[in-house]
RNA sequence: GGCCCCGUAGUUCAGUUGGUUAGAACGCCUGCCUGUCACGCAGGAGGUCGACGGUUCGAGUCCGUUCGGGGUCGCCA
């Protein structure tokens, strides 16, 4: 039982408003700003919930000494009374800036060395500065709100799950290392020498195991590690949103998924989703988008002019559409009076995607310019500019070559053109899109095999089963992926969960019958022993609430975050160890610091 | 691994064509100030110009290497 003695409760800095004038209350928490007048010394001090003033006078000599040593960000403790502010004197940019409290008893809990950086300054500091004394940084009311946003958002979840009958369970951080995905992180074994734990890059088969223990409904918030090349929106360690459920199709799936964002984000907005959320198949939105995450929040969609182009005079344009590729462009509305240069700045940007060129034409109000136009006729040109709904104005960005590199050229042009031109603004509505009917697999040049495109558990569509073997390249998952704005979200799959299947797509992407039997042979041995129908989602929580919160860096939602060369500079992580440590575990090192 | 941007006082930045003692604001320290709220006034301290090497009579400035931070391509089933 807590025993309240009148005045001396502590009450939140942020929460002293009229309703406690003339009490007598306790505050603690950090000096923020001191104004020093001399006769009266005025303090905000600032805790979690915000600032109040407090004010020092004269009329208690030794507090008021005292008041006067104090210096930004010591720890104070101040009992005093609650007072209105004289008139003109109410600050109207604090909650609490109708009064302040005059102190009549203060007591230093602690010093503070001079911070790197003021908590209390508006002005951007550079981020290794901050990274190194990130608890400094998580001081600052900006930031620290993020942090509390990510605890509600996901409180918000838990409650979500738990009320739809979801336990959750933990699965292990120290679990064996699986081909295909993405590289491991590798915990060496002191126990059984030479062997190695990894880190999960995501818990996916102890998820499906415990679909086969008859959980029915599992979900976890949990740590994820791939030790792959960082971003702004990738860290090495990230967590998700772990769901998986038994008996499902794909709609049950992102029925709960979008009933859990739209519960979240009533939460913590105050307002639900617009649910369910629109579908497109995964070939839909590569012709249309040039992009399996489309930000549908702007048009500039790619156009198809490949067959127009066919037996046309420009041979960049028919070579390539009598060989199998494709010619498409963009109708970039308004955007004749580019200058030259920019549209150059335009050919450069495509080219690190491996465009080879991009021809351009302006659209006039009676003529076009353009270095391709000598290459048509007029005929031809006028069916084009038909099929591209180009106006005076315009100006058309075209790009020929294999369909997957149109694709990521136009698709991250279209990105470019939108940033560019100002089309997304803080006001732009949010766009959630389900992408599905994702293919099964896809050809890597780099390995000479097909690989998984999202990951080797999921099932194909039943009708698709018969192709694995003779034509791997047509068949198509039941996979699908949320993206909110052009960010995958969240991307999920019913399982497989017959044994034969699951082997059959071993085959197919490669794998040897022992390195199936020793790398998943527990998996074939669970789904032989009655395994359900299952399937599930994970979500990216760290995109989740960096979108929501309209950050613009991951490392801004997660408390300490490591840096794009995945160190943390607070901490100094990672670091060499003793040779004993390395003895224990019998590890060498090879290369020279 | 490739490409691009950045690195000058505690912080944010300026620093001309390579030229004398590297500046400003905020912060910090000292003093003054009884109604401020990004308080004000006066004075002061504070610099390995990221590091190393080179060019030069002379380098914050030019060149090379390297370290650190950021963005991005590859990578991320």
């Amino acid at each position: 039982m807590k025993v309240s003695r009148p005045g001396t409760e502590r009450i939140a800095c942020g929460k002293v408003t009229k309703e406690l004038v003339g009490s007598q209350i306790v505050l603690k928490g950090w000096v923020h700003r001191r104004r020093d007048h001399g006769g009266v010394i005025f303090i905000d001090l600032r805790d979690r919930s915000g600032l109040v003033q407090v004010v020092f006078n004269p009329d208690n000599p030794t507090v008021f000494a005292e008041a006067e040593r104090l210096r930004s960000e010591y720890v104070i403790s101040v009992s005093g009374t609650v007072e209105l502010r004289p008139e003109g004197a109410v600050n109207p940019n604090l909650t609490t800036g109708e009064v302040e409290v005059h102190v009549a008893d203060l007591q230093v809990l602690n010093t503070a060395q001079t911070p790197p950086f003021a908590i209390a300054d508006y002005r951007e500091v550079d981020e290794a500065v901050r990274l190194k004394y990130r608890y400094l940084d998580l001081r600052r009311p900006e930031l620290q709100s993020k942090i509390i946003f990510r605890h509600r958002l996901v409180k918000a979840v838990r409650d979500y799950l738990d009320g739809q009958g979801f336990v959750e369970i933990e699965t292990p951080f120290l679990t064996r290392s699986t081909p295909e995905g993405a590289r491991d992180y590798l915990v060496p074994s002191r126990v059984h020498p030479g062997s190695f734990y990894a880190l999960p890059q995501s818990p996916q088969l102890f998820k499906q195991l415990l679909m086969v223990a008859g959980f029915e409904r599992y979900f976890q918030i949990v740590k994820c590690f791939r030790d792959e090349d960082l971003r702004a929106d990738r860290q090495p360690e990230f967590t998700q949103i772990d769901i998986e459920m038994s008996f499902v199709e794909p709609q049950d799936v992102q029925d709960l998924a979008e009933g859990m964002l739209s519960y979240a984000h009533e939460c913590v907005f105050g307002t639900p989703l617009d649910i369910p959320f629109p579908r497109l198949t995964y070939a839909e939105a590569m012709e249309r988008f040039g992009s399996d995450r489309p930000d549908l929040r702007f048009g500039l969609e790619l156009i198809d002019f490949t067959e127009l182009v066919a037996d046309s005079g420009f041979k960049v344009f028919s070579s390539v559409a009598q060989s199998g590729g494709k010619v498409k462009g963009i109708n970039a509305k308004g955007c004749a009076s580019f200058s030259r240069r920019e549209i150059d700045s335009l050919t450069e940007y495509v080219a690190q995607f491996g465009a080879k060129g991009l021809a351009w034409i302006v659209v006039g109000e009676n003529e076009v310019k353009s270095p391709i136009a000598k290459f048509f006729s007029e005929e031809q040109l006028n069916r084009l500019l038909k099929a591209a709904e180009a106006a005076p104005g315009d100006l058309l960005l075209f790009v020929a070559d294999e369909p997957a590199t149109v694709a990521a050229a136009l698709g991250n042009l279209r990105l470019e053109l939108a940033r560019r031109t100002g089309l997304i603004t803080d006001e732009t509505p949010d766009k959630y899109v389900w992408i599905t009917d994702f293919p099964m697999f896809e050809y890597s040049e780099e390995e000479q095999k097909y690989v998984a495109i999202h990951h080797p558990f999921t099932s194909p569509r039943d009708e698709d089963l018969p192709k694995v073997s003779e034509n791997p390249a047509d068949v198509k998952a039941k996979a699908y992926d949320l993206v909110l704005n052009g960010t995958e979200l969240g991307g999920g799959s019913i399982r497989i969960h017959r044994r034969p299947v699951q082997e059959q797509i071993f085959a197919a992407l490669g794998l040897s019958q022992d390195e199936v039997a020793d790398k998943f042979g527990f998996l074939l041995e669970a789904l032989s022993f009655g395994a359900p129908p299952h399937g599930g989602i994970a979500f990216g929580l760290d995109r989740l609430v960096m979108l929501w919160s309209k950050s613009e860096s991951i490392r801004d939602v997660i408390a300490f975050p490591k840096t794009q060369s995945a160190m943390d500079l607070m901490s100094k992580a990672p670091a060499p160890v003793t040779p004993q440590q390395l003895k224990e575990l019998s590890l060498e090192i090879t290369v020279d610091d």
